[in-house]
DNA sequence: GTGTTTGCAAAGTGTTTGCAATTTA
DNA sequence: TAAATTGCAAACACTTTGCAAACAC
């Protein structure tokens, strides 16, 4: 058979897609990563990614190595950190433009189409300052309550 | 001496306003908002409220007080609370729309001008649900790194 | 008086860290 | 083999809570 394709087998696909971004692939951050990077873009919280990877049976990623690897992969442009409140830290695996409707009731981080919501403007940061991120954050609350 | 006058002595000013919102004017919550509302607009944190009545050496105010009473003001409309992060909670008491730079270097909030920015889009919020509030906060960073 | 608010200290939450053992290049 | 990474448990910072005493109306 021939083995010597000249595209990369998708085994190869993430141990490439780490390495090119400087991050050494270890065993722990491949499954990270085969659940971060399958495809479908998600916002999640470490708590949920240590669930996910349990319910995989996919042991042997501890949560201190959950959370070193999400700042890893996040200062290595793979992942985008949403600031959501003092709650917890959600990141996102679409590290394109875009904005977020914040789900009080039921914690939920979900996209705002990018069409939707415009942000114009000219910003002049202060001295010695230059703008890292601009995120807009769309709280919702139970259509009955009041503003 | 005409003691009985028409319009409330600045003494009296807090109390009603805090009466005004439905909060009961307790010492502690007259400390407080002597503080807040003072007619200057300012964003702080629990910890800035507590070292600020300290530094005036308004003593008797612990800091379970300060939490509760800054959640009971941001309830009653006389606070908004910036979410910034999982760091800690800033509460503005400017209440009205208005967007914010965090600086990651200081740790410091600070408004951006109202006209310095426009958000414009047609937001179709989830069944159930509806804008609780919205918040544009443009992190800063120091201006030699890289984005 | 009666229900609300306070203060303390203890508990809680989400996150980070110190360091020896392990793994990667 | 040298440097980076991991896992555990302890440390952490910020915030909330339980409950008796104090207070506001």
């Amino acid at each position: 058979m021939n083995h010597i394709s000249k595209k990369k087998p998708e085994k190869d696909r993430l141990p490439t897609l780490l390495m090119e971004k400087g991050v050494r692939p270890t065993r722990q951050r491949l499954v990270l990563a085969s659940y971060l990077f399958n495809g479908c873009h998600k916002h999640v919280t470490a708590e949920q990614v240590m669930a996910a990877v349990k319910k995989r049976k996919q042991t042997g990623v501890s949560l201190a190595t959950v959370y070193n690897s999400l700042h890893t992969f996040t200062e290595a442009g793979l992942l985008r950190e949403i600031p959501v409140g003092q709650t917890c830290s959600f990141f996102d695996t679409n590290t394109s433009g875009h904005h977020h409707f914040f789900d009080e009731v039921s914690g939920q981080l979900c996209d705002i189409p990018a069409d939707a919501l415009r942000v114009s403007g000219v910003l002049t940061p202060p001295a010695g300052r230059k703008i890292g991120s601009m995120d807009v954050t769309v709280r919702l609350v139970k259509a009955s309550s009041r503003s």
